[in-house]
DNA sequence: ACGCGGCCCTGGATGC
DNA sequence: TGCATCCAGGGCCGCG
């Protein structure tokens, strides 16, 4: 699930599904730990923590969801396969790991089969907490910009791919994205990031929000499709132009989309619109 | 201090 | 059909 626009998506479903900051927004009757420890233990005083309250907002910070309350923060990492649904009290599922009852028996679980997930407490001050603290800024944000990240880039010695998915460099850029913005931007992954110019800066920094933006907009019809089992994909993978195509013809030029191992994932470029 | 490989897990796809 | 292998949208840790 999710890169940024998946995590906004989720983000966005949860806030219309569970009515939040409106008057029918559901009250916590229940807490239930089924699996402890997932990436970290999830914290037993969340029972104490939540129960009898609501849920004030569901904001996003890079690519943690953080859920306010009126005592403190749930602050959650989607991982690779963590995914929220709203579901009748009862419809368990396998991976399940905590749930949080509501009332009129709905209940909201939190599934994630390889567990590479986070789900937290923090008191106060949630921006100083240590997940956080050290993120970079958000890609849409115009402190994301051609200056920044040329100034950034300078004295990096890795690759441009990994220098992006750095959460440090900016926030909630992961594989696909990276490798689909830098084909946008005509810049090869391989490239050492202290090589790329101050042009392809500009374009790097353009195409990373045009491609983010247009995976937030087709991220949004997955809204009704969290709510069931699945909480899958939108249709933004239709619009992948390099990722997942290797040997597949470029849709620009018609070479063959090349595929090699960058940071240890996997990364995709045509060999002639990326230079 | 930085950059990289390995690792944390399960499950689906692929190959023999 | 069954078993082995590889791969996956992330991030942390320890090593050189």
């Amino acid at each position: 699930m999710p890169e940024l626009p998946e995590v906004e998506t989720v983000k966005r479903g949860l806030n219309e599904v569970l009515h939040i900051g409106k008057r029918k927004s559901p009250k916590i009757t229940k807490v239930t730990r089924r699996r402890e420890n997932i990436r970290e233990v999830i914290p037993k005083s969340l029972e104490k923590d939540l129960v009898g309250r609501k849920i004030l907002s569901i904001t996003r910070r890079a690519k943690y969801l953080i859920f306010e309350f009126e005592n403190g923060f749930l602050l959650n990492h989607l991982g690779m396969t963590g995914c929220w649904r709203v579901c009748e009290k009862g419809d368990v599922k396998n991976h399940d790991h905590f749930l949080m009852h509501l009332e009129k028996n709905k209940v909201l679980a939190y599934n994630d089969p390889r567990r590479f997930g986070l789900v937290t407490w923090c008191k106060a001050n949630v921006e100083s907490h240590k997940k956080i603290k050290d993120l970079g800024p958000e890609p849409l944000d115009n402190v994301f910009n051609a200056d920044y990240l040329f100034a950034k880039t300078r004295k990096v010695k890795t690759n441009i791919k990994t220098f992006l998915m750095n959460q440090k460099t900016v926030v909630g850029v992961g594989n696909i994205y990276a490798s689909e913005a830098l084909f946008s931007a005509g810049v090869r992954p391989q490239r050492l990031a202290h090589k790329v110019t101050r042009a392809e800066c500009e374009k790097v920094v353009a195409e990373t929000k045009v491609v983010l933006e247009n995976a937030i907009k087709a991220g949004g019809s997955t809204i009704s499709d969290f709510k069931q089992a699945g909480g899958e994909s939108g249709y933004f993978q239709h619009q992948f132009h390099v990722y997942g195509k290797k040997g597949e013809a470029c849709c620009k030029c018609k070479k063959q989309i090349k595929q090699l191992v960058l940071g240890g994932r996997s990364s995709f470029y045509c060999p002639q619109c990326q230079k």
